[in-house]
DNA sequence: TATGAATGAGGCTTCATTCAT
DNA sequence: TATGAATGAAGCCTCATTCAT
């Protein structure tokens, strides 16, 4: 699942994998943690190597963050796969939401991942690509189906995604992991079909337009957790 | 509303007055920019001036955030008391909503001074503090009159508006200043009472613990605009 | 017993005669607190007037300084006086350190002024001129009379007071300020003729050697007094 | 007693244990001229190289001084041992003192460390908490043997030092490596049990406040030697 | 290839000193 | 003449990136 977007070729030669996977690893959750604008030398202590390693396997950020988010692509493609199978799409779509969001909560990188433009990253283009895929056929089912109110374009959804994303670390730390869910119930009680909903206004996103938002958003850089608590002041 | 939260009130000296004011549109385009935690020096060499003039008008950075953003806070104010005194609660709510969206998308300063936390700003204490007040009365009486759910917390509103909130510059700038407006509806159709809304799971967030959530959420940085493009590096 | 070192001609012209009084209270009272190089600007702004008047009357530091310490130049001649006339030899000598030290006390800035070297302040070399002036005959008379060991110089003296006189204002900020009369007592007893001090070893400053210790000391510094407090740490 | 407090023992690494050689000679003498508070710049610069490297091999201030006076740990523990064996406590005393000031006429930045306080510095701990410890039982020793006056305390002796100890290097600049016997002499005759010396009066410092004492004296900051004569402006 | 080290630039803040009114 | 303002340099610290072994 990691080789289609590696900056080295394949996992070529000797016990450098091993660096490789320790760097991998420790980027992970080092990006978890401070963001994915994270000092690389942080992440090179960590692994238990040479920042100057670091910088051979990985000339770039972008090409570390898609070494490390490489396994969230395969997660997320499999959650959509599971998504797309759901005998009700409405389920579908809720569950999907939710394991995405529950990767957001567990994870800080991720969430920046999801709502991140990062100029040159394969992996997470790829992501974007599948995300917006699998909520496309989810939309299209739901609508069929009347559970999902006829207006609400993918765009509408990954929007609110990105928006709710963003604010779900800063939820899980202070209000703990499961904080998600109630905004989440919000959102989703706004895309259901129902009388009781007007028509949207305003075009909707088209999908080059969503991108240029989330090249816009840029990597989200968390308040500096200072000494003292990271809830205070 | 305004004069008494200035740092530095018009009864300045001389031609300083110009410098100040060049120095407040230059923080002001500066934050839009680059959100509230841009380099002092930045917006000292963007207004012309030596960084040490900067420090003389503005000794800290809650009080340039104070004077470029005085002025919302009164526009704020009056939005908020428009929207009290609005005869149908629902649509005070609404109303109001709009007009903190419009500011956002006209301002990206705005925006984090509604969803960011900075310590010691009297301007940014004050404007959550009305921004709180006015959704929570509008609430209320939404609540009594029907049109709202039950079951809708101040806390859920103002959440779901600070995580939309950051995205609104973005979304202006990538698809126009009324963007905002069919996000919002979406949101708008989640808090409005409907038989087809089941009840909100997980407890709602307390105040303390939303006011750590746009502490955690910190000032937002956009996407540097660097050349050879805007987000990454 | 100003007039001889002022900076500015006698004390000249309108009412300028007033700022030039409040600045140099202003000064007394900031270099108490912190030391002969407290900034400027604080000086100014104690005083009520612009820095730039301050320069106007003090071009230099030590035009400050001179008009600062002009009074001490008279306190000290005057107890210097009572000293020189002092029945008993040793008593003038014990009551003369007394009074000094009990300015040093009192106020940070003597400490500097007496021990510290400030280029080209007249009142400086007043003092330290009167003062060695004062401990020479006090020390002629002393041993005449048989009080003060016969080897003991002026310089001896003068060095012992420069040295414990620096640590004076912290002791009196430690240990409150009467906490000099105990070290200056162990002083004085290696100053008084006794059968158990032996032939002081290796020669005697001189004059001019002193000088130059004086000049090496440069002004003092105080730790800075962070919030906290100042004994803490 | 060296090794144990390096912070960063031999076993470094290639050529950069002469860069850190380098950096910390510059310390030494850039401490020697300006005091323990030094700018890190000056250091570096001249150590040649940048101030990074300085901040790489020594990240905080203390550390640095750690590297600088780890060898007068060994030597200072060395001599108090010696003294503390000695079969004359008198004599154990006097040769102490002498060891002690002769390192202060050697090496300015020695005087800081035995009289200023400087937050997390081991070696400074050590080095106060080793010589007030010999202090301690030289005096108690010969108080019993009947040399020492019976009201002196550790802290006489030590603020006496702190005192003296802040002026041995200027008075070796001005008057010769040996300058400091003279002033050390009349100071043990001060402390020296004999039938001339009364009472000392007023209470002995307690250890917490010679503590505070050396918290205010701060680092000790020579006059600045610049071009036109070595301490004015 | 891997490494630790070195670097230079950038952001922050404080002050002495000069300038414009 | 008095004033507040402006300035620039200096010190502090952090980090991305390049170098020497």
């Amino acid at each position: 699942m990691t080789d289609a977007n590696d900056t080295a070729p394949p996992p070529g030669r000797r016990d450098a994998r091993r660096n490789r996977e320790r760097l991998v690893e420790a980027a992970r959750r080092t990006f978890a943690e401070q963001g994915l604008d994270a000092p690389f030398d942080v992440v090179a202590r960590r692994a238990g190597v040479g920042n100057a390693t670091l910088y051979r396997h990985f000339p770039t950020r972008a090409a570390l963050v898609d070494a490390v988010f490489g396994d969230l692509l395969a997660a997320t493609s499999a959650a959509g796969e599971r998504a797309r199978s759901a005998p009700d799409p409405w389920e579908g779509l809720v569950g999907y939401l939710e394991h995405v969001f529950a990767g957001l909560a567990a994870d800080r990188g991720s969430n920046d991942l999801m709502t991140a433009h990062l100029p040159d990253s394969r992996t997470l283009e790829a992501v974007h690509a599948h995300n917006r895929r699998t909520v496309e056929l989810l939309l299209a089912r739901g609508r069929e189906h009347g559970s999902v109110r006829p207006d609400l374009t993918p765009e509408d959804v990954l929007l609110a995604l990105a928006a709710l994303g963003r604010t779900v670390p800063a939820l899980a730390g202070a209000a703990g992991p499961g904080a998600w869910r109630r905004p989440l119930a919000l959102l989703l009680d706004g895309f259901r079909a129902s009388p009781g909903h007007g028509a949207l206004p305003s075009p909707a996103l088209r999908p080059e337009q969503f991108d240029a938002v989330l090249h816009r958003l840029g990597p989200h850089r968390a308040a500096p957790t200072r000494p003292g608590g990271p809830a205070g002041t």
